[in-house]
DNA sequence: CTGTTAGCGCCTTCAT
DNA sequence: ATGAAGGCGCTAACAG
C-alpha cells in the first residue's frame, strides 16, 4: 500500500496525501476527510524507511541494556518505552551483556539504522568507546544509571546510598559486614557501590571485610554457601544487586543459616520481584521505570531543540531504602549456634521450615 | 558519511563501494581492499533505512510480546535476539500488556517499519485481528509459546504437561488440589493449562476445585492470603505461571502455612530465579530460550526460500517437570494445625522461621 | 571488472 | 488549497 493509491483512489496528488498526514493543517477539511478515510479503508501506513530517508529522521530511538534477564533492567525498558510512545517514537532495544566490545558494535550498528538518539546503559562511562563514536557523530545520547560529568545521565546516587545502608546495618547492631558484588570490572556501577560501602563502614568505624565477588553466576551459590561456611563469617551482606541477594538468601538457608536472624542480607535495586519473596528483600530502592522514562524525556526535549543533550541537565533520582524482612540487628551469640545442620535438600522434600 | 564520499576517497564509483559491501566477489581484490580500507577510516556504514528503501528488505524482525516484566518473556526474548544476530537481523520488540488492541496497533507499526518478519505472542490466536493482518498482508510471521492448527508456531503442549503435574501431585497424595490463574479470558495459554488441570483431575478420579483466578496482580497476595485463610483449603496449589507461584508461596507464608508441608505449590514457565529462590519452585520447565530461538529460525528460513512459514512446519517443544522443594505429598492430618498464627509482619522484623 | 543510471516511497519547495 | 517534481542514499540492471 503506498501513497500513490490513496491519492489515486481519494481523487487528490500524493502531496496532498503526505500533507493529510504531516500538515492537516494545510489542507481543506474537506479533503482532508477523504484522504483519511480512503487511507484508513486501505489500511495505508507511510512507509518508514522512505519517510526516514527523505526526513533524515526516523523517530525511532536505540536503547543499549547489559541484559534483559535481569529485572532492574527490564523495568527501565518499561520506563523507556512508555515515554517513548507518548513522544511518538519508536525504540529499538539491543543488550551487550556487559561487554564494551559488544557496546560498541551496538551502537555502531544503531547508528547505522538511523536512531535518532539512544539510551544507553553502558559498563564504564569514562572508558566507553562507543559514547566517544556517539559524540564524534553528533548523536544525542543520554545515560542511565551512570553518573559522569562529561555526559548527560540520569541515574541515582549508589555511593551515598551504599555508604547509608551501611551505617544503618552498623546502627543496627553490625560489625561484620561484607559486600557481595559481580566482577567489579564489568560494572561502574559495582565500583560505585562498593566505593560507598567502604565510606559506610569507614563512617562507622568497623573494620572492611574483603569483598565477595561472583564473576560467575553458574555457580554463584554454591560459592557462596562456602563462603558463609567458613568462620568467622559475616552478620551481614550487602549485595551489590537484588539477584545476588536472592542467590545470598539461597545460600544462607542451605548451610542452615536463619535470615534476617543468622544473617542480614540486602540488595539494590529494588526489583518487583523482590517484595514478593519470603523473606522479602531488604534493598536500596531505584527508581527503575523512571529512570527510563527520565532519560527519554531529556533525549526528546533536546531533539525537539535541535541540540545535543548537555551533561548539565544531568539528573540525580531520589531512591530509598527498604528495610524489610530479609535484614534485622544481628541475633544475640547464643542464637549463632542453632542452626548448624544444613536444611534438608531436595531429595528430604524440603523441610526447611520445620527446624 | 555517505556511499559517494567513500567512492571518491578511494577514486571509484558508488557501484564499487556496494558492491565491496555486497557482492565481495565481484570487485578486484586489490580494490576492494582499498575500499574496504577507506570504508574504515571513514567508519562509513551503509544506510539503512536507503538499503531497506531500495532491497525492499530490512533484515529486521519484529517481535511482539505481552510483556517484559515476566522474565519468562524476557527470557524467550534473549533466544530470540541470538538466533536473530547468527542471522544477521536485527530486531524490533514491542510490548502489548496483553491487549488485544495493543497487538494490533503494534503489528501495524511494525508492518510500516518494514519488518521483514514477526516472532509474536499473543492472546488468542484464535481471534487475533493482528494475525489475519499479518496473513492478508502476507507477511511472515510465526508465533511461539500458543499452538493453533491455522498457523505456524512454536510451543510446549500445555495441556498436557498441566494434565501431568495434576497427576503426579494426585500420585503424591493431593486430594484438594487448586488451579490459580490469571485472567483465564486474556490468554489462551492459560485457558489451555486449566484444561489440562481439568484433565489431569478426571484422570486421577478427584474432584475439580473452582479455579482462583488472580485478575489484578496489585492485590494478589492479599486476595491469595484470604483464599487460603478459609477452610477446607487445598493441600497443592498449581499455578499457571511461575510469577503467581511466588506469590501463593508468599501468601502461604502470611497465613502461617509451611511450604510444602501445608500447601505444596507448583508453577508453570521454569523461570530462571525459581531455582535461587527458598524454597526452589517446582514448575514446568519450558525451553523458553529455544522457543524463541527456534521461531527464528523457522521465520528465517521460509524467508530465505521467500515463501511464508507453513502451519504444518509448527514445532512441539519438549518440556520437563521439575519437581523441587515448594512442592511434596500432604503432610499427615496433625500436621495442619501446627502452624494456625500467621507470621509475625514486618514490624516484628520477619521472624518466620523462628515459630 | 567497473561505471552510469533509474528508481525504491516519501516529503517539501516551488509554482499555480 | 492543491499539484508537479526533485532528491534523500542505496542497489541492481545494463553498458562498456
Amino acid at each position: 500500500m503506498r501513497i500513490h493509491e490513496v491519492a489515486e483512489r481519494a481523487g487528490v496528488s500524493v502531496a496532498t496525501v503526505s500533507r493529510a498526514f504531516n500538515l492537516p493543517d494545510k489542507v481543506a477539511p474537506a479533503t482532508r476527510e477523504r484522504v483519511e478515510r480512503v487511507a484508513q479503508e486501505l489500511g495505508y501506513l507511510p512507509n518508514a524507511s522512505a519517510r526516514t530517508l527523505r526526513t533524515q529522521r526516523s523517530r525511532v530511538l536505540g536503547v543499549v541494556l547489559p541484559t534483559l534477564l535481569n529485572p532492574v533492567f527490564a523495568e527501565c525498558l518499561q520506563g523507556v518505552a512508555a515515554a517513548a510512545a507518548v513522544g511518538s517514537y519508536a525504540i529499538v532495544p539491543m543488550t551487550t551483556a556487559y561487554d564494551e566490545a559488544q557496546e560498541l558494535r551496538t551502537v555502531a550498528q544503531l547508528m547505522a539504522a538511523n536512531v535518532d538518539g539512544l539510551v544507553l546503559v553502558v559498563s564504564n562511562p569514562a572508558r566507553s568507546q562507543a559514547l566517544q563514536r556517539l559524540r564524534a557523530a553528533a548523536r544525542p545520547y543520554v545515560l542511565a544509571y551512570s553518573a559522569h560529568p562529561e555526559h548527560p545521565c540520569v541515574s541515582v546516587d549508589g555511593e551515598g546510598a551504599a555508604a547509608e545502608v551501611v551505617r544503618q546495618l552498623a546502627a543496627l547492631g553490625h560489625q561484620r559486614i561484607a559486600m557481595v558484588s559481580g566482577t567489579l570490572s564489568a560494572s561502574d556501577r559495582a565500583q560505585q557501590r562498593y566505593r560507598g560501602y567502604l565510606r559506610g563502614m569507614a563512617d562507622a568505624g568497623l573494620a572492611v571485610l574483603p569483598v565477595v565477588e561472583v564473576p560467575f553466576v553458574d555457580n554463584a551459590v554454591q560459592s557462596l554457601a562456602r563462603y558463609l561456611d567458613a568462620a568467622p563469617r559475616p552478620t551481614a551482606l550487602f549485595c551489590s544487586n537484588d539477584l545476588l541477594a536472592v542467590r545470598c538468601i539461597r545460600a544462607a538457608r542451605l548451610q542452615g543459616l536463619r535470615v534476617p536472624e543468622d544473617l542480614a542480607v540486602v540488595g539494590f535495586d529494588g526489583i518487583a520481584i523482590g517484595e514478593e519473596l519470603t523473606p522479602t528483600l531488604s534493598t536500596v530502592v531505584q527508581p527503575n521505570g523512571d529512570m527510563g522514562r527520565l532519560a527519554v524525556q531529556l533525549l526528546l526535549k533536546s531533539i525537539a531543540r535541535a541540540r545535543l543533550p548537555d551533561a548539565r541537565d544531568s539528573l540525580c533520582l531520589p531512591h530509598s531504602l527498604r528495610w524489610s524482612e530479609s535484614s534485622a540487628g544481628p541475633a544475640p551469640t547464643w542464637a549463632h549456634t542453632v542452626f548448624t545442620e544444613p536444611i534438608p535438600t531436595l531429595s528430604h522434600h524440603g523441610g526447611n521450615h520445620e527446624i
